[in-house]
DNA sequence: TTGTATGCGTTATCAG
DNA sequence: CTGATAACGCATACAA
């Protein structure tokens, strides 16, 4: 592959003016500049973005890690993302944690070892020490879905607590008085905060959940239709189903209709997330619309504006809270 | 940051020997190579993958080119190569293009910027010219979802005529004889074989398919519905509904039943790809399975072969084929 | 306006 | 077993 010295040569001029053409350098005259293009594109040359970042200290693509892609949740962040890079002309180096401490922090340092100055990460595995580390060390460290307090103004994250009362708050609206929680088994902060968040908007209204109203599971639609035969096996009562996310919502939903349960006239489900099958699914899912995409982007260009050395406000936070989205699985309870 | 020589200089060898323990040399002195390890861990020290890359002109990271992530096809895919290269601890860099030629094009460039030497693209937009030369001078050029003659032996495709022979065969075995077709507005390869595939098997079946059955739209759930109702506006008679792919045949679920025709008792639904939403939506899809992420799996492996030196034989190419998956959209013809 | 020289952090090829 | 030293491709301070 043609290099810079190449195409010097047979220009006949030195790798500094060439140097210079490839980033309009401002000093080299008209024609110059002219036949070198000329004969950059005739030789195919294609600058070296190692041999740059090596030199400038700083790589060209932005750093992202998260879980996985398969999961339409993930992939919604990460096109977030990428709608901001790709303006900029940045590339992604993507590196994936599968919430496990070893991995998370294998995909960090990957970053790292490509000297990505702008990342943002999602992390729910590493504990909070090793982040601030991380956060005190790299400029355009930014995380996604999670908040630590000491390092507020790197975090964009969302109110699960705030989500876990709306929620609470739509069913109780529609006179409902009898809840389960469908959670997830993983305990990371989600669904301990949104199961907190439902537990307060209750108790203020005078509501109290025994254990034996939650079921956990994986957080998908089969963990979903699994936690509503325990809920059925068991024979609880309930009108109500707050669900951890839309795949929970869907399983539950469809695990209900399996048993000739009507929803939403003899039952309600809520679910979270708001992705794309609880526009699919039917009924139509009432669900929590969780932001991501919107954050994402927010992340990205916290990162960047970062790591060009904008310096953060010391006392900020970047909290994004769900708002309900209405559609059919939720009616009045019957009374 | 720590480089090398630091390291060096605090343990009191040379750069050589640094270099070897890193690399897991031979020939280092045991004690030797446990110190230097000791002060590495100590400083914090992260290898430069640039300067690596630099000189031994070999990046790290495996390239891949796709239109966007939004889209849970996308996100299988990626997460099909994400899977394989996961295990060899290597990165993705990610470029996307958007079916536009000139952005997929600087997609592919921005990777060899980087000197990625192996990368399966998934490329509609650009012609098969640019393709064929792109093949010849990278090694660990993969294509996915396209076939070009030239260099099939760098291709892994789905068989969309058998797709659409699959389809209309289904749909002939139930008993059907009034077909519509629901596809994609955007005339790339896969929309105008599906539908090539389902006239070649109505045709053995005596059946033509005039061009006003067919309806264009954007290949999505409101590509679907708007399709569907130019259908019913049309006052088009039809029992089989054979759709471009998931979320458009959902989308025309949704539009039937909207107008109280029944599915599948009075009209019958196939859709494409098999994603998730199949599973999800009412009544259950009944599709073609697009085994994407196998696909994928088997291009990234590919990918990696070849840029490893292992040299593609001829006269061969990886070629998939689309199969049923029977659920609750397709019944028998009403006669 | 152009050229020269140096260094970025590594690997690899030599000698010791 | 270990140490100099020359690349790798490029940007840039300094000369001319």
């Amino acid at each position: 592959m043609a290099t810079i010295k190449d195409i010097a040569q047979e220009a006949g001029v030195s790798l500094a003016t060439v140097s210079r053409v490839i980033n309009n350098g401002p000093k080299v005259g008209d024609a110059t500049r002219k036949r070198v293009k000329q004969i950059m594109l005739e030789m195919g040359y294609r600058p070296n973005a190692n041999a740059r970042a090596l030199v400038t200290q700083r790589s060209a693509s932005f750093g992202i890690v998260l879980p996985e892609l398969s999961d339409p949740f993930f992939a919604t962040m990460a096109h977030g993302i990428e709608s901001v890079t790709r303006k900029i002309d940045v590339q992604i180096l993507m590196s994936t944690g599968s919430i496990e401490k070893a991995t998370e922090l294998k995909a960090i340092e990957t970053l790292l070892e490509h000297r990505c100055n702008a990342m943002v990460v999602h992390s729910k595995a590493l504990d909070d020490a090793t982040l601030i580390n991380f956060a005190k060390t790299i400029p355009g460290f930014v995380l996604i879905n999670r908040y630590i307090e000491e390092i507020g103004n790197r975090c964009v994250w969302l109110d699960n607590i705030a989500g876990g009362q709306t929620m609470a708050r739509h069913m109780l609206n529609q006179g409902h008085t009898k809840f389960v929680i469908v959670s997830s088994k993983y305990q990371i902060d989600d669904p301990v905060d949104r199961i907190a968040g439902i537990k307060q908007e209750l108790a203020e209204n005078g509501i109290t959940l025994s254990p034996d109203m939650i079921e956990y599971s994986t957080p998908d639609q089969e963990g979903g239709e699994i936690a509503m035969q325990n809920f059925l096996a068991k024979g609880t009562e309930f009108t109500a189903v707050l669900a951890y996310n839309d795949a929970m919502a869907s399983g539950a939903m469809t695990m209900l209709q399996d048993h000739n349960i009507d929803v939403p006239n003899e039952v309600s489900v809520i679910g979270y997330d708001d992705v794309l099958l609880a526009k699919y699914c039917r009924p139509k899912l009432t669900t929590l619309r969780y932001p991501i995409e919107m954050m994402a982007v927010k992340a990205t260009e916290l990162a960047l504006q970062y790591a060009a050395g904008t310096v953060p406000e010391a006392d900020c936070t970047f909290k994004y809270a769900p708002t309900i989205v209405k559609r059919e699985s939720v009616g009045k309870a019957i009374s």
